[in-house]
DNA sequence: ACAATCTTCGCAAGCAAATTGCGCCGAAGT
DNA sequence: ACTTCGGCGCAATTTGCTTGCGAAGATTGT
């Protein structure tokens, strides 16, 4: 799908805020409502726009805390990356979850409390997870950028 | 902030599809439409509820690889860390960018084409920083989970 | 145990925003 | 120069948001 320059300021702007009126936001990129509404449609229709979310504070929530942590697999074998992702699907407390090429076999992202809470769900969930043999976490100590929004 | 079960609601549909009509929402968490927007509105303000987004479809816009890189500094001094995070919160490409406690410095989420584009990038914008010694890479070669969505 | 109070609900009315159909204008192609 | 097509703006309709108010249930203090 081709973008024009009225398309990425839609986008950038929902990216923003997801939840702007359309009134608004046909301001700001310059048109009246509905060309503005019809290529958000558009847009969602084409899955630029994949979907709307609401982002919590995770901190509000008690999952003030993310860790990255690289797991290494027993073997690289089809039955255990597809019983380790199957395990992984299940588990709320991980955001993300990459298989890996190069150095270590996945990569996965966690959110808890704080260390002692995520030291509990690695021992109690990652770590038995069946095929895993080695995993290896870091821990931010400071946010300096998270963002979704992507570059146009 | 106490959230009892029909905020946990509420927000587990929101993260689900942060534009949901509030009449939608009412019914889907077993309310009339006052009560659950009033609800709405005081999650917000209470900060739980940090904004709304549209999430795009990064391979519809040419961002469809992302890429992780541990970067190790020359000095762990605040200038240093100060020049290297406005350096990082200058390039778009990079989504996200923490602080690292043990092995590296920092660590940053990059989006981008493709490896080549990345390459370039990283070459170009990343080891040009002021004060970064080393940076390794680590790739994903497939997404096997991918949520923004807080475990309640 | 009872009364006062506080909280949160549902209802209904008023209001704002989304949505759709239609005519118009400009660009591209014949 | 004429035709066609795509995309815009306008206006009417519908839909959903918003707010004030009275009632019901829970909680606290006497």
């Amino acid at each position: 799908m081709k973008l024009d320059d009225i398309d990425k300021r839609i986008l950038r702007a929902l990216q923003r805020d997801g939840r702007m009126a359309n009134n608004d936001l046909a301001r700001e990129v310059g048109l009246t409502p509905s060309p503005c509404l019809r290529r958000v449609k558009l847009l969602e229709e084409a899955g630029v726009i994949d979907r709307y979310v609401a982002m919590l504070n995770p901190a509000k929530i008690g999952k003030g805390q993310t860790f990255f942590t690289r797991i290494w697999l027993k073997a690289q074998d089809e039955d255990t990356i597809e019983h380790f992702a199957a395990e992984v699907a299940k588990l709320p407390e991980v955001l993300e979850c990459y298989l890996m090429l190069g150095d270590c076999d996945a990569m996965v992202r966690v959110v808890a409390a704080n260390i002692d809470a995520y030291r509990r769900f690695q021992s109690e969930h990652l770590s038995r997870i069946k095929g895993v043999q080695n995993v290896k976490t870091d821990v931010p100590s400071q946010t300096i950028k998270q963002t979704s929004e992507m570059p146009l």
